[in-house]
DNA sequence: GCAGTTTGCTTAACATGTTAAGTAGCTGAT
DNA sequence: ATCAGCTACTTAACATGTTAAGCAAACTGC
């Protein structure tokens, strides 16, 4: 079994973790996110549902499907974060009288000051982060992801 | 309540999703993964355990927590996740002698199996991710992702 | 050599990710 | 009008993420 041998040796391969761009992006992601979660802890919420009170603060009520895009979850998860925020009362949901199918989600004002309560912390957080990489790798690296996302050849 | 203007106009603030850079890495890594999660489907297994079985092949017998750090996954994850593939007999488990509080894990010749049979698709899936982005820009993008995740200023 | 602490792993509880199937409402062609 | 197909959402089942607590082995200072 082929085994401890260093990754310059085969480079035709698959690269380490360390070069591994999958598992690179996770371990940014998680270095980006763990300070918030810190924060949001204090709210008793989770990541997801901030991004979903995010989502709705500056959007508007909206229907799950453009609901899920904007922050990014699969629709089978957003039905039960949703579930869970109704009961929490941070948002509601009504069907759409147009098109039933639909659901209509908004923020509530209980929603509402959970965004106020940490949004002035939450831009700083990601002020440093930007800050610890150099304004101009940041806006480089965001910059490859977008690229990276919007990609066809994949 | 505050809502449906656009990002450029609050620049101070936190920035739209597409501008997020959690999001942003979030989504890259969904692009990225997609198509690798899909070579895996056919052999039963999930992005993680291929990550397991990926360090165990390269690296040879080693601990939970070694493996834990190599496969980037929670020592939770990372116990439930051996059960399962104990039971399918994708990897093998015993007490280190030395240190009886330590699991040694490895990997069999079922497991390597499943590296052998998709070592050079899962190759040539990321190739074709450099390429899409071109090498340049996918190292730059490895660098940076590495120095924000060793940026100790976070 | 032993009490107190730390380490390595597991268990538990809850939340989300992922894929597939199910349901009701909508839509377009006939 | 109607039926086949599509869309929006939900449910289900299984897997993992995340935090906290639990447990036994190893370590540390006295």
């Amino acid at each position: 079994m082929a085994q401890n041998y260093d990754a310059k040796y085969r480079e035709d391969s698959l690269p380490s973790t360390s070069r591994s761009l999958p598992i690179a992006l996770m371990r940014a992601r998680e270095r980006v996110m763990s300070p918030i979660r810190v924060m949001l802890a204090k709210s008793a919420i989770t990541e997801q549902q901030w991004r979903i009170l995010r989502a709705l603060s500056e959007y508007g009520e909206m229907d799950s499907s453009s609901l899920a895009d904007r922050s990014a979850l699969l629709t089978p998860s957003l039905t039960r974060i949703i579930n869970s925020m109704l009961a929490k009362g941070l948002v509601t949901q009504q069907r759409d009288n147009k098109d039933k199918r639909r659901q209509l989600i908004a923020i509530t004002a209980r929603g509402q000051q959970i965004i106020d309560d940490n949004l002035a912390e939450a831009t700083q957080i990601m002020r440093d982060v930007k800050l610890s990489l150099g304004a101009e790798k940041y806006e480089t690296l965001l910059d490859l992801l977008g690229q990276l996302d919007r990609s066809d050849t994949l």
